[in-house]
RNA sequence: GGAGAGGUGUCCGAGUGGCCGAAGGAGCACGCCUGGAAAGUGUGUGUACGUCACAAGCGUACCGAGGGUUCGAAUCCCUCCCUCUCCGCCA
């Protein structure tokens, strides 16, 4: 959520700032909400206080035996009146929280204009992409070769959009998991987590997936009259909400967290996209690292997470660039997002396979995650950021595409066998 | 699944209808003491919102969440969530 105060303030300049996204916010009904709130409030607070100020009276009045009736009858004219405002405000303010939980976060200055995808701009490159003197398979063809990836098999088990691994496949794809939380834990300071799958809608509210985007959610039956239960959809909800109302001490900070989860996203309105193979799973496996840090902190912040992501890429020689996301392409929550796109022999294109965002204090304030500000003392909001040190699935689909020779076989990284047992190739 | 106990401020912990935003302690901040530190000691120390200059002051709300009773609720009633103990079952 934003800073409500800058749409009780400062509302034209954010609405000019959220308009890079694409967005008209309705200046017109938030002012009307806004100052139908303030009057109805100021109200409403100061008919309490003169129904606190008489049952005040009354609790001395009787103390000294005198007659309370007539001063009850005064009270139980201003409850009524009160009680009729306070439904008036109460509709007014689920109202004007609605609207502002539906707001995107104000795009960084340092975002690039632009209307979509297609005007995200390059930062770097890392790495050449192979010139190959054969034709380049993409990992669908070359897994059922090896016949250790078959998407007909898990089709029959659970439907579209699902895929088997076997062997020493399914094996390198457990590498990676484990190759992936040692750099993080070891060469880059995260502390790992093992968190739950299933998760509350708060904590989905706490990170932005809900209320807006519910339907890309896999929600979970339950008996009658318990709260709906969510699996996640990437490990930044269960861990970024390990802070959910919390305030902690500015030397406990940053704290950087890093845990394996699989994934589960319902891929609504993705029809028709990527449905060729592991590029877009309803289940996918992912490693992500998620950083709490001070305001000042977040955006240099941003910069050394996205590379402790490259390190992965790198370490696995797979080439890539890295992208900034123009205003217009930004998630939700995010206030600036690095897409690591790796290069995919396969498709003769760049693949997203991580996305790097700080969230400033757009979940923080939803999650009343908070620090203490040593110079005044102050719980204040933290920055919370997150990036996917790598997607499993999508990093395996870049080994296999990126290291296969001429007869479809996959030569595993040097940083990688020693987590498959000294393996060097597949097929 | 059965039986019981409980959820109060940064933390621990008192408080069973009327100046209770809440005793006491710890922690923290500042000061005294000290060569320095510890100990000791004094003072201060919740959050959000409104009014307003994001000052002071004043006001409102908040004692797991949501309803209800009442002139008045941390305190009484209902529903839900969560934690703990014992028993049962179980990977």
């Amino acid at each position: 959520m934003i800073d409500p105060n800058l749409i009780r303030q400062h509302l034209d300049e954010t609405a000019a700032q959220l308009a890079r996204r694409g967005l008209t916010l309705d200046c017109a009904r938030l002012q009307a909400l806004e100052s139908e709130r303030k009057s109805l409030q100021t109200e409403c607070e100061r008919l309490q206080h003169e129904r606190n100020q008489i049952s005040r009276k009354i609790g001395i009045a009787k103390a000294d035996g005198e007659d309370i009736e007539p001063i009850k009858t005064k009270v139980t004219g201003i409850s009524e009146r009160l009680q009729k405002l306070t439904g008036k405000l109460d509709g007014v303010q689920n109202e004007l929280t609605e609207m502002l939980l539906g707001i995107p976060n104000i795009p960084d200055t340092t975002v690039p204009d632009g209307a979509g995808e297609d005007e995200n701009l390059e930062i770097r490159r890392w790495g050449e992409p192979q010139k190959l003197d054969f034709q380049a398979k993409d990992h669908v063809a070359l897994g059922a070769s090896l016949g250790m990836l078959d998407f007909e098999l898990a089709a029959k088990l659970s439907g579209s959009r699902f895929a088997t691994m076997s062997g020493p496949l399914a094996r390198l794809h457990r590498a990676l998991i484990h190759f992936m939380l040692d750099v993080h834990t070891r060469e880059h300071g995260y502390k790992e987590w093992y968190v739950p799958y299933i998760v509350n809608a708060d904590s989905l509210l706490g990170t932005g997936q809900l209320p807006k985007f519910s339907e890309e959610l896999f929600a979970l039956q339950r008996a009658d009259n318990e709260r709906p239960a969510y699996l996640i959809p990437t490990a930044e909800v269960p861990l970024t909400n390990l802070l959910r109302d919390e305030i902690i001490n500015a030397e406990e900070l940053p704290r950087c967290y890093v845990a394996h989860t699989p994934c589960f996203r319902s891929e609504a309105g993705s029809y028709g996209k990527d449905t060729r193979g592991m590029i877009r799973q309803h289940q996918f496996e992912k490693v992500e690292m998620v950083q709490f840090v001070a305001p000042e902190k977040s955006s240099d912040a941003l910069e050394t997470l996205t590379g402790h992501a490259e390190t992965i890429l790198q370490k696995l020689k797979l080439p890539y660039r890295v992208m900034s996301l123009c205003a217009g392409d930004l998630g939700f929550s995010a206030c600036k997002t690095y897409d690591l796109e790796v290069w995919l022999p396969g498709q003769q294109a760049y693949r997203e396979i991580s996305s790097c965002s700080n969230f400033k204090s757009f979940q923080a304030r939803r999650l009343q995650a908070r620090w203490r500000n040593p110079e005044n003392r102050k719980p204040e909001l933290l920055h919370t950021l997150n990036g996917s040190g790598l997607a499993i699935g999508r990093t395996l689909v870049a080994i296999m595409e990126n290291h296969q020779d001429r007869h479809g076989t996959i030569h595993i990284p040097e940083v990688l066998q020693p987590y498959v047992g000294g393996m060097s190739k597949i097929g």
